[in-house]
DNA sequence: CCGGCGATTGACTCGTCAGTCAACGCCGGG
DNA sequence: CCCGGCGTTGACTGACGAGTCAATCGCCGG
């Protein structure tokens, strides 16, 4: 029974994970479900039995993921640490994400989060949550004198999400070349370019 | 004859107005094409004497819009001023047509640009060819002692237009409240939050 | 060794649209 | 007044793919 069970929950995992490349490689859109089915190695029918739908599969890895980003962005926010330092864990978490799992990262970004007016639509709460979250971080280095003060922290924290999020996707699509020097490139750069915008004068 | 012809052109941009009024509304992928021709007041195939396929609909209302913008890029890099000022042209350039046209907007930004992995695929080269030129920009900023040399121009290209785009994205899906004010405080809040990261210290 | 139940299979159904096409009407010229 | 062609119509077709379901498999407890 619980080698059965394992089992069971192993067989789920090689659904996601085999949704998660061919997500990557065709979008989300574009594959099939028997492509998945085919890419796990097992039969069509058998995704039906663990996820009700086409767009469960995609909304079980986007809520594994932000989740997990979502609860470090506020973990972050409690350290006794400087607002830059916070924004630089956070760009750090996104790029080193994208470093560890680019099909994942990939899929999260352009299929849902980028993709706000057909399967985001659903998941709008979550992400603006974390958008959220980048705000309140803005609100506390303001309130430490950290950064200035006139500045809407809403606004600061899309021009900080918007350019991390575009430089991955400049990534995702060769637009950009990538490597570990750029991944570090990238961390100090995106800190440095907003919060030296935002630092008091 | 050039009665008609006018005709012709006039019911063509029916058809394309209606088109960015249901793209907007519904989405590109979620629309059908007799939405179109009713929102038009045409009849189905009208739309294909028009048009060869739905794609080249959406493909035409991006080729319009785009190709402007590129070209004002280009022309903004050209004037005898400032590196930060032609940036701030950009940026005032972008939210103008946001507040100018929010549908046609929402559409190219949604449908398209943010979209690289299915419609954006075939646009690829021209949506990074704005990209190019605006790190373009960066590139005689940093030559002439206006921007930080250390930084690469295209991640503070990419960090630009993500940090605009994202800005917008969150005024089309309400996630930040718009208007007159706001648009203003936009502008300048992008412009100062990435500069003041890229001037020399 | 047997009965039963959850896991697994994949052929099939059913709805949805993009794109086609044959026919129609209006207008201008002969 | 008739003819020809372009602009226009909308019913139809063909393809496609999500989701269903009845049949089969294989493991486990009795």
């Amino acid at each position: 029974m619980a080698t059965a069970k394992a089992t069971a929950a192993e067989k789920r995992r090689i659904i996601l994970d085999a949704a998660v490349r061919v997500f990557a490689r065709q979008g989300f859109h574009t594959c099939r479900v028997s492509d998945i089915a085919d890419e796990a190695g097992v039969a069509y029918g058998l995704v039906y039995h663990y996820f009700r739908s086409k767009d469960e599969v995609l909304s079980t890895l986007f809520v594994e993921r932000w989740s997990v980003m979502t609860a470090l962005i506020e973990e972050v926010d409690q350290r006794p640490i400087p607002a830059r330092e916070k924004l630089g864990a956070v760009a750090s978490f996104i790029v080193d994400s994208y470093q560890h799992d680019p099909e994942l990262m990939k899929v999260i970004i352009v299929e849902v989060t980028r993709a706000a007016n057909s399967f985001g639509q659903t998941h709008l709460d979550e992400i603006s949550g974390a958008y959220a979250r980048i705000a309140t971080i803005v609100e506390h280095g303001q309130r430490d004198g950290e950064f200035r003060p006139d500045v809407s922290p809403g606004f600061a924290a899309m021009a900080f999400y918007g350019a991390i999020e575009q430089v991955l996707t400049s990534w995702i699509f060769d637009l950009l070349p990538f490597g570990p020097a750029e991944a570090e490139e990238a961390k100090t750069m995106v800190v440095d370019t907003i919060c030296g915008g935002l630092d008091p004068r």
